[in-house]
Order: C-alpha cells, then structure tokens, then sequence
DNA sequence: CCTATGTCAGTCGGACTGATATGT
DNA sequence: CACATATCAGTCGGACTGACATAG
C-alpha cells in the first residue's frame, strides 16, 4: 500500500530537531572557522586548545594534559611533538621524577597563543550574534550540564539513569 | 561601580569557559556514546544520521542528502555506499535524469533506523537531564541561531563583526 | 559551453586501541 | 610485582579538495 506515513509518526519527545544533531552541526561549521582563522598561524585546533589548556596552569605533564583535555595520553602526544617540533612548547624532565617530562610554554607559546586567541575570541562572538547575555550564559551551563552528566554515566545504561 | 580594567589578563569578554571549547568537549563525549550505542547495531555515528535523514523525506539523491547533512557529496557518497552494502538503502536512477540516482531507505533500512532511533533517544534524555524543558527548548535554539550565524556569515570577515 | 551530479583518488586532522619501555 | 607515564605503531571514522566523466 502507499504508505504516506509522514505525520504519524511520533515524533522525538526531546523535540524535533536532536540536539545530538545540532551538536554535530555546528561543532563542524566551529571548526572549518577556527581552522581557516588559524590557518595563518599555522596551528590546528588541537594545537590551540593544548595552548590554551597550558596557558592558565602550566608545568604539566603529558597525562595531566591529556586528562584535562579529556583526550588519551596518546593523542595528546601527538599534539605536543607538533607543538615542540614548532617550538612553542619546551620539554624538560621532573626533577623529582625521571620518567614524567614536564611541558611549559615558550614565549613563541605564549605570543601564539594570544594571537590565536584574538582569532577566535573574534570568531567566537560573532557567532553568538543574535544571543543576548543571559541566553549566552544559558547556553554556557546547558553545554556544560550536557557534558558532565555525559561524562559521568557510566556507559551502557542510558537507559537507567536514574543516578 | 567599580569598572576597572585589570589590563594584566585577556578579560574574555565571552565567558571563562569558550563556548568553541565547551562545543568541542561535547561533541567528543556525544560521539564516543553515540558510537558505543550504535556499535551493535553495526551502525556508524554519520551512518545514522544520514538514515535519519532519509526518514522524513525519501527519494533524495545524493547531492540533496549532502546538502541537508550539511557536507560535501563526496562525503555523503561514501557514507551512501556504505550504507548501500548493507542493503539498509536502495539507489535506482531517476527516470526523469539519467545521472542523478535516487536513494530510498529499504525495509532493513527502517528497521535499523527504528532501533539506532531508539538508542540515540535514550542517551539523549539522559544527557538532557538536569534541564528543564524551558532549557532544552533555549538550548535548541542557542545552537541553531550559533551554526545559522556561522554558516550565513561570508569566511575571512571574523574581524569585521565587532563586538 | 555551462552547470549540476556522481564518483574516484588522495589527503587530512583528530582521536582511538594495542604494545612496549621505563621509572617509583 | 603493580602502577603510572611516555611513546611507538597501526587504525579508524569523518570530512576535505582535486580531478574527471556525464547528463541536460
């Protein structure tokens, strides 16, 4: 039979369009913008957000990096040899132990870094154009709220979260 | 009504915490859960998400499922011919256009989408909880009006959206 | 000729898992 | 030995640009 279903089928309760959706949406659109800003700085969006995570606590090792960017040691590796390689950070061994290699901004780091940030601070307000104060600040705790119960509930039982 | 200017840091006229960051985190953790959902059903995050897709309008071809999904047909074509070894989507030419080939969801197609739909919901609404529905709706809204300014907004005029 | 469409090929950034070496 | 840290190696999904063939 013809089946002209369109309209009877439920429709999501979290409403139409999934957030999952959006997320993904934009965080691709976020991303072109940051890497065509940054292209002239020859720095990736990795890069940045690494210079960024360094910025405000400095003195970290490789894990304590990776953990504060929520990505695997591994990943974050690859991160800093590029950063090292351009000389924007500095490696050198803990003193107090051998095997950790502490990670500090240089001040090419540093200037790159603020150039950077410049980018996108720009990037980032013109696209939140059309928001006012209060709707940003909205948006800041909803992504966050999002992420940490996420980031929290164990995987595998979405479906009993009752916490 | 002190307004001082403390000129010894970048103030971050947009918040502590960027919202590119905030974005970034959530899109990762999102897309880890929804891969790990959807790993049974043998199904990749883009996979799904062309499916869902289909669902409201079928009869797309490959240029206009990109263009929905917001990314180039050469992408979408490979996440078509994935798709298309599964046998969850069937592609047969337009008999009004000899080159344009139109993709429809199979029977195993729906079924699949019904199920992965069904397992997205669930991580959804327990990513959600902890907003309020006035949130969520605000949420929804934030995101669309952030990737709508960023997708109208011509590239290289960051600088010229002042503040 | 020009445009849109499809598709092959190569490449990329970013992240993952596994394995391994080493220091405490 | 257990454990954390670093790092090499391989792989992956997802997206991109370029080049090209073809249909209208």
């Amino acid at each position: 039979m013809a089946t002209r279903v369109s309209r009877a089928r439920a429709p999501a309760p979290t409403g139409r369009p999934k957030v999952t959706y959006l997320i993904g949406r934009l965080h691709r659109a976020l991303r072109k913008r940051i890497g065509d800003a940054l292209s002239p700085l020859k720095l990736s969006v990795a890069q940045y957000t690494t210079l960024s995570v360094m910025q405000s606590r400095e003195r970290l090792s490789n894990a304590q990096l990776a953990s504060r960017a929520f990505i695997t040691p591994q990943a974050m590796n690859e991160v800093i040899q590029g950063l090292e390689a351009r000389k924007l950070v500095t490696r050198r061994p803990d003193p107090t132990h051998g095997r950790i290699v502490q990670l500090t901004l240089t001040d090419e780091g540093v200037a790159a870094l603020r150039r950077s940030d410049a980018a996108v601070r720009n990037l980032e307000l013109s696209m939140l154009t059309g928001l006012t104060a209060a709707e940003r600040a909205a948006l800041r705790k909803a992504l966050t709220s999002c992420t940490q119960t996420l980031e929290n509930s164990p995987p595998g039982n979405q479906a009993a979260i009752l916490q």
